[in-house]
DNA sequence: CCGGTTGTTCAGCG
DNA sequence: GCGCTGAACAACCG
């Protein structure tokens, strides 16, 4: 479920329930719930990994974390840690984190960081990897400070696609593959985007969980890598150390 | 049926 | 106070 990508469909898809009331609400989250019972739904947004239902004077963040679900106008058999029901509807979120967030939201995000955003900046995210020169790339991609969005799948198929190995410090990779490392999170990610709208994203998978290099018929190695210490899918034929 | 994981936080320790 | 490690959470797939 959960890169950015994913939660770009939730919130597209609840889009109909803005400007609704929520008209009752359950959930075995043990906060006050029932805060939410009246309220109207101002917004909903999304930062990275991140899902947030606006409201007057709070916000709730909602993070699937791993594992976590939804159905939206449908019901799991499992109790769902959040329901909001509406006029015409009803949200369900399943084995995901749930608080409240209290501030502004501009105050709490840089959404320029977000991979999926309008207002995504790639000029701040190199500024921001050129502050970790000794972070290993595998590392950097999946730091949520730059590339709010990008999970373990995005980072294997962008250094794949650009073909840099993932335990490149980002210091070693020249100006213009640090450029196109930025260029292809966010390029990945919108085709991560289709393809998962399609139902068709593993089949689009070139080194994630692969064992074949399709480019030169050479194994693809699968390593835990970095301080994320995550599954790294990579060619060492093809995907180049520079230091 | 078991093992593994598209993620994050927090406690505990040195 | 720091970084590092492991646990905890949770649900579905192969």
């Amino acid at each position: 479920m959960p890169e950015g990508p994913s939660i770009v469909i939730l919130k597209e898809a609840v889009q109909s329930f803005k400007g609704q009331h929520v008209l009752e609400v359950a959930g075995n989250r043990k906060i006050d719930l029932q805060r939410m019972e009246g309220q109207k739904v101002l917004d909903f947004l999304s930062f990275g990994k991140q899902f947030f239902i606006k409201f007057k004077k709070f916000s709730v963040r909602i993070h699937l974390l791993l594992f976590g679900t939804y159905r939206i106008n449908e019901r799991k058999e499992t109790a769902p840690r959040l329901r909001l029901i509406f006029k015409e509807g009803e949200l369900n979120f399943y084995g995901c984190s749930v608080q409240y967030v209290e501030e502004e939201l501009d105050a709490l995000y840089d959404w320029s960081a977000d991979i999926m955003a309008d207002t995504w900046d790639p000029g701040k995210a190199k500024m921001k990897l050129l502050k970790l020169p000794n972070a290993l790339v595998c590392d950097a991609l999946l730091n949520q400070d730059i590339f709010a969005g990008v999970g373990n799948i995005i980072k294997n198929e962008v250094l794949y696609r650009i073909r840099v190995h993932p335990e490149n410090a980002v210091k070693d990779l020249p100006e213009e593959k640090l450029e196109e490392l930025i260029k292809e999170a966010r390029n990945y990610s919108f085709d991560f985007l289709e393809w998962k709208k399609q139902f068709v994203l593993k089949k689009h998978w070139l080194a994630h969980t692969k064992k074949i290099c399709r480019r030169c018929d050479l194994p693809i190695k699968k390593l835990y890598l970095g301080k994320t210490n995550r599954r790294s899918f990579f060619c060492d034929n093809c995907q180049i150390t520079y230091a």
